[in-house]
DNA sequence: TTGATTGCAAACGGTTTGCATGGGA
DNA sequence: TCCCATGCAAACCGTTTGCAATCAA
């Protein structure tokens, strides 16, 4: 456990917004500039293989979610914020009769507006 | 209507696992060779502006579909293929009285073991 | 002649890798 | 000493863009 690790770690776990790797590195250079995409990437990847994060890919970008509950996604179509659904609001009933594979995880991913775009008629922004 | 464009369409018109950009490429230079990227993208970006196909991003990697009804997605973690699964099979009960922002639009991903990769015991291939 | 389509090549952005450095056990 | 985390830079991969050549109307 180094200090760079530890800054990751903190600032994942914090996080409700599903933060993207570059978010994760200009916030952990803040406190420890100098800290480069490879520690950054090779924390977040040892995290995600000792499950103490998921990793979700929306439009091409990586985000890591703190959350590893079984649980769902909402993503802004206003402000591109990803959002977790908890797994209890969802049910899914799905029918595997007439299917011929073998289903292991289902995920949900719900687009619309949240609550702020909605109020400040937020219909697209480019997440840039 | 150039006979590029004819061979991007009728190769993604009649395919069942969502190929890639890439796929398309290099079965479209198979029957036209020296159709460039370029043309490709370009026409298969006219073809979901006009809502002829869908997008389907799965980890980073652009896939087209030219099912355009509502539907869900089933991903083979063995090799990686995609297919339709009918909107009908799927029943989604979501509670938005506890949420606060608008849906617009639910996907559900479901990854699991294609029939194919079920039978060979196969767990997890690298896509390459 | 005009506008649209094409091929090429370079740029782009996010992610990954190779390698030398340096600190801790 | 050995291992492993780190920083840097380059490579990588899929996608996008700029531009000149070409084609059809």
């Amino acid at each position: 456990m180094t200090p760079q690790r530890i800054a990751i770690v903190e600032y994942v776990a914090n996080s409700l917004h599903h933060p993207t790797a570059e978010d994760i590195c200009i916030h952990v250079n803040e406190r420890f500039p100098m800290t480069s995409r490879a520690t950054v990437y090779n924390t977040l990847h040892l995290l995600r293989d000792y499950g103490l994060l998921q990793e979700i890919n929306e439009a091409g970008v990586i985000r890591f979610d703190p959350n590893i509950r079984d649980h769902h996604h909402f993503i802004c179509t206003g402000c591109g914020s990803v959002r977790d659904i908890p797994q209890e609001l969802v049910n899914i009933v799905f029918s595997t009769e007439a299917t011929d594979f073998q289903a292991d995880d289902i995920e949900v991913v719900v687009r619309g507006r949240c609550v702020v775009c909605k109020s400040l008629g937020n219909v697209f922004v480019a997440t840039s």
